[in-house]
RNA sequence: GGCCCUGUCAUCUAACGGUUAGGAUACUGCCCUCUCAAGGCAGGUAUACGGGUUCGAUUCCCGUCAGGGCUACCA
């Protein structure tokens, strides 16, 4: 596998945009064997660019730069050429160059014979398209600089490479390909066409458009596991045909072919801007993270929280927070949910929260007082065992005339600082006999 | 405008021309339950439309419509 960058482009070419992508591509960890700028290779390139010119292939156009966002509404027709420029005698064209007139280098593509060019494609099957219908597009820009077409032919060519896997934006490129191929005197790669990502308004990706919902390395910061979002991807597109979803890495390298893929395109069912972060996300994609997660080891899911929770300011240790972890796996649907649905763990002092959530379900002040005075004392004299605090608060529950439930909710957010939280005897035992007897003991002065 | 690609639930997707059109996410309800989750069960919504071919079309062909892509020196 190579990583090439595609930089022809110097306008677009920025230092922030490379480091976009290798970190998006450091995250994902796929892994290459060697990489390449195509910036560096501007010579191989321009070599290929004049051999075709050689012969005969390709002409100087010294039409003035068009830019391209030129309207297309129809009213002038299709481009294909400009006329009197490919048809420059030679001594002309090499005259006028000599001169320091500027030119674009373009294909001369076969017109008038009815020729037609056609490829393969492993995902889009046999393609065909009349000569006469593509234009000569340009192989150098004025200032001597490849296009993305003729630089990414000659590097495919240099670099050997096998199979061109790419976006389906590139099909119809790709008779262009095969053009400057044959010209070249080189074997063109095996193609394959993937449908495209698209946002919710049916439009592919782009950042411009879609801001950074479409990064991935946001993605990454949202606290989604990189083999989760890979597999969310490959889901785009693709499937098993077995109903399998939740697939490790190995799993999908195994099951994938180019030929399960499909042609149509897939929407990534994002919402931004959303009213909770995560709601910004897929929710297939959420999901699937939550699942990958669920599926690690205890001690896999902890050395990957610690980190986040250290980074957030709290500091915690290795011991505490593989005890932690256990109790907020399967409340998790991104990593960085860690910090909302442990903090308690983390913290000397519980955030204020409203004292009129330590009142029970069907209860009063009075009742919430009688509890919590009640487990202060249970809490100060029973072993902080599972069990055992289970076996005790049950008992005082029963003591004081009132449900299970009622004992447990005002010691819940007692401890907790809230209503929902991991289960009550587990978090206990994790939190301690001295911090949650010091949290009752707060609960107390607030409801008073 | 021209050329190319595509069209199954809201979304991702299954279905050698013969299935009550399946699964998943999301949503709703129930169960489980100390709250929240997780889990279990149940429920509703789809073959864009119109013609063919065929005993029979989601599936093959044509048209229409819709969406997407490319389209004079972006990739």
């Amino acid at each position: 596998m190579v990583l090439r960058l595609d930089d022809t482009d110097v306008e677009r070419n920025t230092e922030a945009s490379v480091t976009s992508i290798f970190e998006g591509l450091k995250w994902l960890d796929l892994g290459w064997d060697e990489e390449y700028k195509q910036s560096e290779r501007l010579a191989l390139h321009q070599k290929m660019a004049w051999a075709i010119f050689d012969q005969g292939q390709a002409y100087r156009d010294f039409t003035p730069a068009h830019t391209g966002d030129a309207d297309r509404s129809g009213a002038q027709g299709t481009w294909l050429f400009n006329p009197g420029m490919r048809e420059l005698s030679r001594e002309e064209s090499d005259r006028r160059a000599g001169a320091g007139a500027p030119f674009a280098l373009r294909f001369r593509v076969p017109r008038g014979i009815g020729q037609e060019v056609r490829f393969s494609d492993a995902v889009y099957g046999e393609q065909r398209k009349a000569a006469d219908d593509i234009e000569d597009f340009a192989l150098l820009r004025s200032d001597g600089m490849p296009t993305y077409h003729l630089a990414s032919c000659a590097d495919d060519a240099d670099l050997r490479i096998s199979h061109i896997i790419r976006g389906q934006d590139h099909l119809t490129n790709t008779f262009k390909h095969v053009l400057i191929f044959a010209a070249a005197g080189v074997q063109a790669p095996q193609f394959a066409h993937l449908p495209l990502l698209v946002a919710p308004d049916g439009t592919k990706l782009s950042k411009r458009r879609h801001g950074p919902v479409v990064s991935v390395t946001t993605y990454r910061d949202a606290g989604f596991l990189a083999e989760a979002f890979i597999n969310f991807l490959c889901l785009l597109g693709w499937s098993p045909k077995n109903d399998r979803e939740q697939m490790a890495l190995a799993e999908l390298q195994d099951a994938f072919t180019l030929e399960g893929i499909n042609r149509a395109n897939a929407v990534v069912n994002f919402k931004d801007p959303a009213p909770t972060p995560e709601e910004t996300f897929d929710p297939k994609a959420v999901w699937l993270n939550a699942e990958h997660i669920r599926s690690l080891s205890v001690e896999e899911l902890s050395a990957r929280l610690l980190p986040i929770v250290r980074e957030a300011g709290f500091p915690v240790d290795p011991a505490k927070m593989l005890k932690v972890t256990p109790l907020i796996r399967e409340r998790i649907k991104l990593l960085r949910d860690v910090l909302t649905a442990a903090d308690f763990f983390f913290v000397d002092q519980l955030p204020s929260y409203d004292p009129l959530e330590l009142i029970p379900q069907k209860g009063d002040v009075a009742m919430a007082l009688n509890v919590l005075k009640r487990a202060r004392e249970v809490l100060g004299e029973t072993e902080f065992k599972h069990d055992l605090l289970d076996q005790a608060l049950r008992a005082a529950a029963q003591e004081l005339g009132i449900k299970a439930g009622q004992m447990f909710q005002p010691i819940r957010v007692a401890v907790c600082g809230r209503k929902n939280a991991p289960p009550l005897f587990e978090t206990l035992e994790v939190l301690g006999r001295e911090t949650s007897l010091a949290r009752i003991e707060q609960a107390l002065e607030k409801l008073q």
